[in-house]
DNA sequence: GACTTTAAAATATGATCAAATTATAAAATG
DNA sequence: CATTTTATAATTTGATCATATTTTAAAGTC
């Protein structure tokens, strides 16, 4: 006798399996080159294989998960040419979904770009690394939303997706104090209509972080 | 008692599933706005329902095909607004793939290139709209391929699964024959070892493609 | 047109088979 | 005899399927 239980949510298992997991990968302690099994994550999330296999298959499409040759699943090892290759399409793609967003602001838009800031800045005071990778994923997934360009946004969070694991890892050795954001001046150019402005501010912004991406793997790897 | 015959190539069949329904999406019969049962499906390619929901779910993540609020997945309609996205973004990935595979051309390379091309003008002229689709692809898969890149690649590669029915419909309405490749100009500045001028001529047979699509917005829909 | 019924399709599970890794034991080499 | 190598067994994990349940859309009823 097989009994699906209705979960809290109205959505299906495997998407709230994905979303589980891509949580772990972004903020979470899933560490480049970590193995991911399915049984073990069916024991773990006590889902069926099918729903977990599903989301596996959806984030390994997304880069957030790889499939080696020999039917094992892990997190992605960057390579330096890898992260120079995240560079590149971040800075091709960011500053235009940025340039798209500022056509579409509203009181409420702002208002929640600036909270989130507000909480960004406040983890980066703390030191609280799980906060400052929520809510700078928060406040670009924001911008994301309001450019209102579905297929440039899924490139983008695809991107996030990959470089998620390492990133967290370079805020683990850097601490967070060493990490600043140019979000001030993003928020006052899109405040000011300049979309131009607030693209290079997010482009400058963005080389920042993936710059101390790139440099773990000149001194250890 | 179940048999799970060992299918063909060693291959699971999560993985023929989704090549089979990724060459419909691109090649095939795949219309936008077309619905995608799963059991549908498991009949015609006589397969389980699990192998079937990896490769849709793969499928959907890489925006070859759409979730519906309902359960429902069918082919996506493109917009014109999506149209631009997919301009800017293979404007911004493609060059730059070409720009770094002309860092690694071997003999062997550039056979299989100048074959390809061959094969594509000969569909050409034979007003094969299958062939052509395919040695296009084709054409710019082994250039993605030489750049070895894999994250920009897999960027591009996704671009062709958003147009791929889309261009499937403009070739059916203007014929092969109004279709013009710059492939010649691409060889030529990639055989004298020009990265720069490749990467432009690439940049310009994308865009005349693209247009072509954009075009149909502006008459019909 | 609103409500009920019916049918089809999606979702989810556990069972079963296949494959790969690890553990264990035997053999060989120095 | 210790160590490495090789072969074999045991265990873990992946892949697939059939079936039960839930949900949605369509058809029928008043």
């Amino acid at each position: 006798m097989i009994k699906p239980q209705k979960n809290g949510a109205g959505l299906p298992t495997h998407e709230l399996v994905y979303r589980q997991l891509r949580d772990m990968v972004l903020f979470g302690d899933l560490v480049p080159g970590q193995a991911v099994t399915i049984q073990g994550l069916t024991q773990y999330l006590s889902a069926g294989m099918t729903p977990v296999r599903e989301a596996l298959r959806r984030l390994i499409a997304e880069g957030a998960l790889e499939a080696q040759g020999n039917r094992r699943i892990s997190v992605p090892r960057l390579t330096r040419a890898n992260v120079d290759e995240l560079i590149f399409a971040r800075q091709a793609i960011d500053p235009k979904l940025v340039f798209m967003a500022t056509s579409n602001i509203t009181k409420a838009n702002m208002a929640a770009l600036t909270v989130a800031d507000a909480a960004l800045d406040n983890a980066i005071f703390t030191g609280d690394i799980q906060g400052y990778l929520r809510h700078n994923y928060s406040f670009h997934y924001m911008l994301y939303d309001m450019a209102d360009a579905p297929i440039l946004r899924s490139v983008a969070l695809r991107m996030w997706l990959q470089f998620g694991p390492s990133l967290r890892v370079v805020c683990g050795r850097v601490g967070t104090q060493n990490l600043v954001d140019e979000h001030k001046e993003v928020l006052l150019a899109m405040a000011a209509g300049d979309a131009e402005r607030a693209a290079n501010a997010i482009r400058s912004d963005v080389l920042q972080g993936m710059e101390q991406v790139r440099r773990t793997f000149d001194t250890s790897d």
